[in-house]
DNA sequence: ATGGTGGTCCAACCA
């Protein structure tokens, strides 16, 4: 099984690179973020008939998620529990046994924001959620845009970004939060090129010049671990015409 | 230090 993420930063204008990526690295399912659609505006045709079936946790204008699949989806679920959050990061569904979240995890904008603050109690009480997925679910697998660069190898320049928004030492700890409970950063398993990211800005040629950070992530329990047999990003569709800031990620799991 | 680009949807917000 392949299993992929995808922040495509709305999905009405990358539809047709969404349908290029699947019909070229045929993932088993591709978790998508920032789709800013709502639900009724869902492209499920189109990807039925490149052979998917897709649910989505849509919003207008902002945000967004959906998870498109080659095996049928079950077991939905739209939101953290016990939250009331208007804003859609989260959407959780069963495929062939192995419980899928996509997250699109809040960016926080700055430091001193209270959007920081917002991304901080996010992943408190994504974190919450994530014990109980893993007391529920042996082969869990979580990914998305979790808007983090875990380590130094995954920023261009760490001394430039050390303390900013996306590496400051408080996310970074939440994310190694995420880890302690029982997740694998699925990436890092394996031999890496340096300089392998997944985001970079639209401004001032940061692909060009590979000014980027790895913040899309694949994690899985320590079962997936075990049954990951590689991980890469894919960074051609960054280099596309009218591209996505992100670049799909991918790791594939033995059967 | 600033501003550079792009999506949504036409002013301003978000990334």
């Amino acid at each position: 099984m392949k299993v992929a993420t995808w922040n495509v930063n709305s999905l009405k204008v990358r539809l047709p690179q969404v349908l290029a990526w699947l019909a070229e690295a045929g993932p088993d399912v591709l978790a998508l973020q920032e789709i800013k659609q709502p639900d009724q505006d869902f492209p499920a045709e189109a990807l039925q008939a490149a052979g998917y079936h897709g649910i989505s946790n849509g919003q207008r204008t902002y945000n967004g998620v959906a998870l498109v699949s080659r095996q049928p989806l079950a077991d939905a679920v739209r939101a953290l529990p016990g939250s009331e959050d208007p804003q859609r990061r989260v959407l959780a569904a069963t495929v062939a046994g192995v419980r899928i979240v996509n997250l699109y995890v809040p960016n926080g904008q700055s430091v001193d924001s209270d959007k920081y603050r917002y991304k901080l109690e996010w992943l408190q009480r994504l974190r919450d959620y994530l014990a109980d997925e893993l007391e529920a679910h042996e082969k869990l697998i979580v990914l998305g845009d979790f808007n983090i660069a875990p380590g130094e190898r995954d920023v261009h320049d760490p001394e430039l970004w050390r303390g900013r928004v996306l590496f400051s030492e408080a996310e970074r700890e939440a994310l190694a939060g995420l880890l302690e409970l029982g997740l694998v950063d699925l990436f890092r398993q394996f031999d890496q090129p340096e300089g392998a990211f997944s985001w970079w800005d639209y401004r001032a040629a940061a692909f060009r010049r590979n000014r980027g950070l790895r913040i899309d992530l694949i994690l899985g329990s320590h079962a997936m671990a075990e049954r990951c047999l590689a991980s890469a990003v894919d960074p051609e569709p960054r280099g596309w015409e009218r591209p996505s800031d992100h670049a799909p990620v991918w790791a594939e799991f033995e059967e």
